[in-house]
DNA sequence: CACCAAAACTAACAACCGTTAGTCTTCTTT
DNA sequence: AAAGAAGACTAACGGTTGTTAGTTTTGGTG
């Protein structure tokens, strides 16, 4: 009876989740209601709960999908061997391709999270500063080794990470500058801010 | 008749802009409703409008009144006689201060300044684009004048400017590292991360 | 003290919210 | 073709939204 458990079943609850997440980006989470979600989806509002279970739902996998995702690539970094400036140099360009790649999801999850209902919220911001915690570990060590200028890692980890969330308002001037270009000149202002 | 015009006048329109501000910085612009913000003030929500029109005009009026505030410094700047570096520090320390000291206001502007109606979140757009254009353009004065690193001015703009965002998440932080030196490490790296 | 405007109140409006119940349709599988 | 599940539908719920109308209370001025 269980063969093939998630060929289509698993499409439609996708579909809505992407739609949801355009949605959410466009007008914001409480903007957004279940009949205009509907609408995108080509369906009645009711319709939807056949396939999820709450508006809530909804933003709390978008949030913690890239919660994970960044986590995941933060533990890659802390066992490189590299030099921790190319340690930050490798989260940071992780940042910046996440916000090209996966925009309307990691803008959401930047923006919406407030709205997480308890007890998620409290667990989503607990890993967000946890990620903070660990990512300014890398920085005061290579402050310790003389690699970074001498300040306080966590002011250079909310510089770097907000920094990054500049690229939400370059998306329009795509057509100007390479996403590359784009890269590199943020790489290179943050990094070269820090280095001693 | 009109002697005394605005002098207790004002002040209950005031609080109400007042609390309005804390609101919808705490919960989001949609997320708070006039009765929350009736409560607040102490008072019925039909009474409110009899000092405000609407909610939306409570956006409108802290959106423009942080725009207004920016632009008159960046005209400042523009006019100041210093190499491109110190105007650009100039600017970047402004934003700064609008986060530490007036943080609920910055703060909502810059979250919920998509649900002004048109045509104010036009001509707020409008005015946005033309203050980074403004700011770019010094940016793009000192790399001619081999001030900065050869790079994109409007990336670094926008880096800059979203770096300072940054500051809302470490208002928190406020016992472990003073005002002062969380200032002076964010300049140091971006005006760093900027010169050649 | 009487008056008048400012500003509070109660009550209600139409619209919309997320969600549920119950029913009908569609599609897959035997 | 029959059966059964998956998923669409309509209708409606209790609640909340921003806002208005109409009335009463408040507080300063003649």
């Amino acid at each position: 009876m269980a063969k093939i458990i998630s060929a289509k079943p698993a499409s439609r609850k996708a579909v809505i989740l992407e739609k949801a997440t355009v949605l959410f980006r466009q007008k914001g989470y409480n903007a957004t209601s279940m009949r205009h979600l509907a609408e995108a989806v080509g369906v009645e509002a009711a319709s939807l709960y056949n396939h999820i279970d709450s508006k809530a739902e909804l933003l709390k996998a978008i949030c913690f999908t890239m919660a994970a995702a960044y986590i995941e690539q933060l533990e890659a970094a802390e066992k490189s061997d590299a030099s921790q400036a190319h340690k930050v140099e490798q989260i940071v360009r992780f940042h910046i391709r996440m916000m090209l790649e996966r925009f309307e999801e990691v803008y959401v999850s930047n923006r919406d999270w407030k709205h997480l209902q308890e007890p998620f919220l409290a667990q989503f911001l607990q890993q967000r500063r946890s990620y903070e915690k660990r990512f300014a570990d890398i920085v005061a060590v290579g402050i310790d080794q003389n690699e970074f200028r001498k300040l306080h890692p966590h002011v250079a980890v909310l510089t770097m990470l907000s920094a990054v969330r500049g690229i939400e308002f370059w998306q329009k001037n795509k057509r100007s500058i390479s996403a590359a270009e784009m890269e590199n000149d943020l790489v290179q202002i943050l990094i070269n801010g820090l280095v001693a």
